[in-house]
DNA sequence: GTCTATAGTTAGATAGAC
DNA sequence: GTCTATCTAACTATAGAC
């Protein structure tokens, strides 16, 4: 079922459809696609639930748009840090620190996706299958490798690099209320917490990536 | 609803009980609560679903239950590490090389604790509020500050610590069914790639707690 | 303790008026 | 496009026989 071509739809067609992706996008996030209920997605949208299944014709495929719209960008930071010039050690730089910003601006997205794909492994499998994402590590594998020819890092398994990455920089995020509850942290001490880490991130990899040790 | 003195339980009851757990333990930490079924939970005990419901009242206190018994042993790595002699780093190294060897054993309890944590946040407040768990953060900072002011390590604040060890540990469990998808690894690659990371983990860590750098 | 049968509720989805 | 009303299926939970 194809949307309209946007100058067939009047009235207030574009603004529905906007303010429906907007609340599933609020509900899914929050609750998972399982957690997630249509009628919850229609109040926060502020219409009916048939108004729903008339823009998107199940759950399911209201909930593919937003998770396709929610990932398409993830391998961006990675491809502007991998493209940009200079030593290794300041592409990582670079990236600790985008990937860090838009984190701050959007501090559930990594939960939201990370149990969204250990719940359904398959559809991300194919949604990645025909996207600059699976180049994306083979890049990097490259990189590494040609930084440790240079010396300008010690050998390291690709994989363990992008390991050690993806683990400072998100985990803080996915582990929010677990760890807020064990440290009796509140938000805003939990939130200055996070955004002094940056440069926290930044030492520990860049000091294990020196040669000489 | 208590349930009887073990001695009182006649006929398969314990062995039924047991097998509810067990089946309980699998679906909930595959599905999560939101995604699990009673019907499948019977399925999987091979016994009715209305016997779930003699043992468990219901769906929330059979998860309740079953939560209680993974998370029960969380801070007991972390105990046992600082209890331990000796240098700061060498907690350090102890406690990775102890949580990673457990995780190994179960890949999968990450995932269903952070998930389930991010579900109910107040559940887990409350569950925690009379445990050790509390307790042991303010333990770690305490040690934290001791071993920088003999200058073993470097000025950390704890929680950012805390939040390395738990990030570099956990992360690559939780994040498995994306990474592997990412980087194309198979399941054994994957696997390899985990046993070989105790000591990537201990290496990076303890780098960056040195002190003049 | 264990089962069959079913009550009671809620979810996703559709019909049809406007 | 948007609504009300309703269908159908699925889920948790309980009643009651054995």
């Amino acid at each position: 079922m194809e949307t309209a071509p946007e100058y067939l739809i009047h009235g207030e067609a574009r603004d529905t459809e906007e303010r429906i992706v907007r609340a599933a996008t609020k509900v899914f996030m929050q609750k998972g696609f399982d957690g997630a209920r249509m009628q919850e997605i229609a109040d926060e949208a502020q219409i009916n639930k048939a108004l729903l299944h008339y823009y998107f014709r199940s759950k399911e495929q209201l909930f593919s748009k937003i998770f396709r719209e929610l990932t398409k960008d993830t391998h961006m930071a990675l491809q502007r840090a991998l493209e940009s010039d200079g030593h290794f050690v300041d592409k990582i730089r670079q990236l600790v620190r985008d990937e860090m910003q838009q984190l701050l601006q959007n501090p559930t997205l990594p939960m939201f996706v990370i149990r969204e794909i250990s719940r359904d492994a398959e559809r991300f499998r194919s949604l990645v299958a025909d996207t600059p994402l699976r180049q994306s590590f083979v890049q990097f594998s490259a990189h590494v490798h040609e930084a440790v020819r240079r010396n300008e890092i010690r050998p390291i398994d690709p994989i363990q690099l992008l390991l050690h990455i993806l683990a400072l920089v998100r985990f803080p995020f996915l582990a929010k209320p677990m760890v807020m509850t064990v440290t009796g942290y509140s938000e805003s001490e939990y939130q200055q917490a996070l955004e002094e880490r940056t440069n926290e991130v930044v030492h520990i990899l860049v000091n294990s990536l020196k040669v000489d040790q």
